[in-house]
DNA sequence: TTGTAGGCGTTATCAG
DNA sequence: CTGATAACGCCTACAA
């Protein structure tokens, strides 16, 4: 008893034509004959064949979400998954998604793109930091949003990543604090949106009249471990910060950890402040005041941008940004003398 | 320029079935042209269509995931999707996920089930807890797997979850600290999981000679929130509990939180453990004491229990079962005299 | 308004 | 070992 078009329209006493447009709502339908087929389509629980469907349309009515290999259980970029899944979902469309681990292996990118090409993607959406570099080989003539590239790739769209907004409100919040000294722990600065968020921090610090000091930049991996082994070196300097900023909250939650351990009172004798505010950082102690980068908004308005891109939409009037914004929770306070 | 197999086959100057059969790695091809196929195929960078190879196999390859609703952000579930979804593709599927939001909409069970049905998934795997009452409306002829489902339903398979090793670790350490009134911080006892979790604990204390007082069981929702929440109305007990557990380590980070707030130190006035050991765990402060309930491993084992029902393996020898164990931290210590 | 027939890209069953 | 040819389940002119 195979449940297909054929057999539905045997039942139905109709030719497959006919179901196949009751299936589409086609309007031209006779509404009697159309309530007569979608009840035995009910009675049986028939649904229709996606793939067969994509095959004949010639349109798969899926997209590509490429993230970066998740580094150490950061639950930013499964949130990024999860809500653009969910926003492509409720757009009718399926998300085919790929881990691309550019450092560990270089042609991972190539092994996306093929995917990519065997399920017949409509469009790409390159949510992540730090590959877009390696894109460029992939030269595939489908359209393709990244988030926070550092140029608009020709025949992309890209939705800007305001870093400097949340960055100069947080700065501005240091210094009304009384803030001179106000230190960064870095993810890696060859990495493109850890150079980006780099040079909009620079930028607020100076545009404040202050100069972000090179010996209170320190470098390290964007995870927990990265900031637990990365923020003795601001500590130990001869003048130490008496504010630290973070490249994400990950790796600021890993210099509290090191700051606990050796007695320093976050928020009382240093301030801290992360960025991305995902939902531990509510539930810290002290709690982490931080810079939000929703990864629900950013997935849903690159869903959003790749949804118009594939159905045409006009390109001009869809420049796509998101704005970091500070939020001030409970572990700023003024340096301590 | 359509780049089918069809196009393959004229430019190698074959027919279609030679390269499909060159494509799939038969060995009855000549060897000689099968190079000169694939030379060609590579050099066009042709890829085969999967959903028409799906039609024409009558195999779709893709397996279906059901996972609640993402509470509150917890990790976990994220962690379960991504580590299930790399398995997937590994073996060469592809995997459909459907979020199941039972609590708000009772029919989002039916939802999924006919997402999955459309596009023809070979299997289902339900990671989640607490939505398998809801699934017998279901009634699917595809292969099913469970976790921790409560009894072993008729032909589908379950991964069972043997929380009590770990419950029995956890205690022991507990009492062999001198611990006596050991208190639980349960989710909702409604969902079978927590309801699961509960039974391990109280049974785990009574193996060890002691009882789980009423009192020293707080049920709230399973979230940071919950926790924060529900831990006080252990601490304002006449007799508050020395140790408290935890359903899982978002509701022992809340709780952490609150306690933190009041002056209490974890690990020195009171001692937490938490429950899934994310990676969070380690960079609280204190670090968190837990049971390690892997999501990566779960999603492992559940999918390869569902490749086996696929490929038709033996039914009698698979029964899988993962087992919690107890992980050491900072978060626990000698009850406070 | 409905039915007929051909095609979407691939596989699989036959002959040759 | 290779090549026609008929599926797979659905859509869509085109014809009726």
């Amino acid at each position: 008893m195979p449940m297909n078009i054929r057999e539905i329209a045997r039942l139905a006493r109709v030719s497959r034509s006919t179901v196949s447009r009751v299936i589409n709502d086609v309007e031209t339908v006779d509404p009697k004959l159309s309530r007569r087929v979608q009840a035995i389509i009910k009675q049986v629980g028939y649904r229709p064949n996606f793939q067969a469907q994509a095959l004949a349309r010639g349109r798969s009515h899926t997209v590509g979400l490429i993230v970066s290999e998740l580094s150490g259980g950061n639950p930013f970029f499964s949130e990024i998954i999860l809500f653009f899944e969910r926003a492509a979902v409720e757009a009718g469309y399926e998300v085919l998604i790929s881990f691309a681990d550019v450092e560990a292996h270089p042609d991972s990118v190539t092994t996306c793109a093929i995917r990519m090409q065997e399920r017949q993607v409509e469009g790409i959406a390159v949510l992540t930091f730090g590959i877009e570099k390696y894109l460029n080989t992939l030269s595939i003539d489908i359209p393709m949003i990244y988030a926070g590239a550092d140029e608009d790739l020709p025949g992309t769209r890209n939705v800007r990543i305001d870093y400097l907004a949340g960055m100069q409100e947080a700065v501005k919040h240091l210094i009304d604090f009384g803030h001179r000294r106000i230190g960064y722990l870095s993810g890696q600065l060859n990495w493109s949106s850890m150079r980006t968020r780099y040079e909009a921090l620079r930028k607020a610090i100076e545009d404040a009249g202050l100069e972000l000091e090179k010996e209170l930049v320190v470098e390290c991996a964007h995870t927990w471990e990265g900031g637990a082994q990365g923020i003795p070196d601001l500590l130990n300097l001869p003048k130490p910060p008496t504010a630290v900023m973070c490249c994400n909250d990950v790796a600021a939650i890993g210099a509290m950890k090191t700051m606990s351990g050796r007695g320093i009172r976050v928020g009382k004798d240093i301030a801290l402040i992360g960025f991305d505010d995902l939902p531990i950082c509510r539930y810290t102690h002290p709690s982490l005041s931080t810079i939000r980068f929703s990864p629900r908004e950013l997935s849903s308005l690159a869903f959003q941008a790749l949804l118009e891109e594939l159905q045409g939409d006009d390109r001009e009037s869809l420049q796509r940004e998101y704005k970091t914004r500070f939020v001030l929770r409970e572990s700023t306070c003024a340096p301590k003398v």
